[in-house]
DNA sequence: TTGAAAGCGCTAACAC
DNA sequence: GTGTTAGCGCTTTCAA
């Protein structure tokens, strides 16, 4: 474990205690073949001996390539971005790629300067759960031929771009089937902001599908909070409060800290799940199992999302060709607890 | 939104096109002085023009400074871990620097390739979680001067290091003193591998807090796992198995998914928490709050863990003076729930 | 206040 | 098989 001090650290130290050229250390570094065995011995013997490290800075400023994608998200502790960023390593890394972070705190300007960072960082590509409402630099971006990848949220672009999330407007259709399916017809619903596309997407779903069935929606039954539990909470009072001249039988929440709120709502009120109110919630992650009463809920495959992120992503960095963007939607499913129950 | 194809990219084609020569250019861009005022109007014009973006790449190579840590972690999808890196990242990115992920999947073979990739990307620092019993690499990392960190759990090294985690062995007093206080005797308790320094401390503190108190212990009450779920269940069938011979009326789980798995080993096994044995866990994280019983758990103040180590890595990363290593020993805490009772 | 030039460590023609 | 050399885009003396 000795130290070399300033021997040992580049091609050029290598190449000289060796009497050799550069290239022909770089061959071997980069395992090319048009060197003679005897000589690669020799050189792998040296860099093992003064512990010579590439340097790939200077790889990456010779080849333009570094071999990393930012990912940009809102919140890093929020269990489906943490999925999803699992499930993106678990593919690039095979392929040397490793993710460099952004957290923006849902704030749309920390999202711009890291947009700004990561370009000057070179990064090869960006995955992007937006919250932007101006997408003026993510244009420019993707003008420029940086690779990105929205997930979860789109952007208000004109312009194609490459996405991957599920299909939001199918998982409010089978929410809604669902709850219909257990003789509820007066669903409230408490949505995040309507001005993202994910929440717009969920809106539509759910009135479209219920109207489709020919339930009438009592829109003094649609909520809107900001995806925080206080406000799943509060939402829920006021659904509460109005009960009786807006009767509901059941509740669809479309965020999993919402969802978390409302249920506290209701227990806060004397009233139990599934008894008195049924609850459907969005995103609930229990991975204790020890919830109770454990809630059903519409899921999103997270980690599939993420491997089919980083998949795109290696397609977008290997392809020479300049392939038309693709949307991919991916299915929502609902997984089955007890917070629902059928109304006799 | 133009695209200037290859026109703009660097600091020369800026130079040229205003007449002026790269060091004027690049003075301006990072805000130096000695800048005629005028001039400096005009290029910051030119790039804002020709959309100019720094290259980062070629400035690192330069300077040697990536701004750049490198985090490895075996698992990001462990709440300890996620909330580490948010509190790091959040005192790190005022300054700059960015996080790169290393996610090890417990692979002590994974942290070691991670350890050469984040040397050659030549990352400032180092954050490391480390898996490993054999920190040969980790060691020769130290040596040659780069910063390092380590976290939750210490590797067997002889030289000083940094390192910022709680006090395990504490933790494991506290349990004791908590569980005896509520008039336990026989306690039964759950591992993780001992081989590691946070298990073997948190096995410590256990032994030696019960004797101090003049308890004996009964060694078929302590048991081993791997930290996973599956092992918390097991461990404690076999507990309940021998529960006649080797009779407990508390068990102090310390890990978080091995105390889900004790918990529902006993509910399989007809039993109720608290009212026929207490549960005493690690690391539980109750974001819902609606688990049922809610768990009393030993906590680490993980965000502070990130928040300490994001300054201690500031420090090292601009002090140039050799300051010598620190422990950062944080206190543990309990977060009195539902699932110890006093016996009487 | 500005410019010329060296060089960070590497890759990849191209020449031998 | 191996060596020479020209950059990649930037910072930073040093000189003007």
């Amino acid at each position: 474990m000795e130290k070399h001090s300033n021997k040992g650290n580049n091609l050029k130290d290598i190449a000289n205690m060796l009497g050799l050229s550069v290239s022909t250390v770089s061959r071997v570094v980069n395992g090319r073949r048009y060197v003679k065995e005897e000589t690669r011995e020799k050189v792998l013997a040296a860099i093992e001996k003064y512990n010579y490290v590439p340097n790939d800075v200077a790889r990456s400023l010779k080849t333009s390539v570094t071999k990393t994608i930012g990912v940009i998200v809102p919140e890093i502790r929020e269990t489906f971005f943490t999925q999803l960023i699992k499930g993106i390593d678990d593919v690039i890394a095979k392929s040397g790629y490793s993710i460099i972070i952004g957290d923006t705190g849902e704030s749309p300007q920390r999202e711009d300067e890291y947009l700004d960072l990561f370009s000057r960082r070179r990064v090869d590509a960006l995955v992007l759960a937006t919250v932007s409402s101006e997408p003026n630099k993510i244009l420019s971006l993707i003008v420029n031929e940086i690779p990105v990848v929205f997930v979860d949220n789109l952007p208000r672009l004109s312009i194609s771009f490459d996405a991957v999330l599920i299909d939001n407007e199918l998982a409010s259709r089978m929410a809604v089937d669902y709850l219909t399916g257990l003789s509820h017809r007066n669903i409230a619903i408490i949505l995040g902001s309507k001005a993202e596309t994910t929440g717009y997407n969920r809106l539509l779903g759910f009135s479209s599908r219920m109207s489709e069935l020919g339930i009438a929606t009592d829109t003094a039954l649609i909520k809107y909070g900001d995806y925080k539990e206080a406000s799943g909470f509060a939402c829920m009072e006021e659904l509460l409060a109005s009960r009786d001249v807006h009767p509901f039988s059941a509740v669809y929440v479309t965020s999993e800290l919402m969802t978390y709120g409302a249920m506290k709502a209701i227990i806060n009120n004397g009233l139990r799940v599934p008894d008195d109110i049924s609850v459907l919630g969005f995103d609930v992650h229990d991975r204790s199992g020890l919830m109770r009463p454990g809630i059903t809920t519409l899921r999103q495959p997270e980690e599939y999302i993420g491997r089919y992120t980083g998949e795109l992503l290696i397609k977008r960095l290997s392809d020479a060709e300049e392939a038309s963007k693709q949307k991919i939607l991916l299915e929502p499913y609902i997984d089955i607890k007890e917070s629902c129950k059928k109304l006799d």
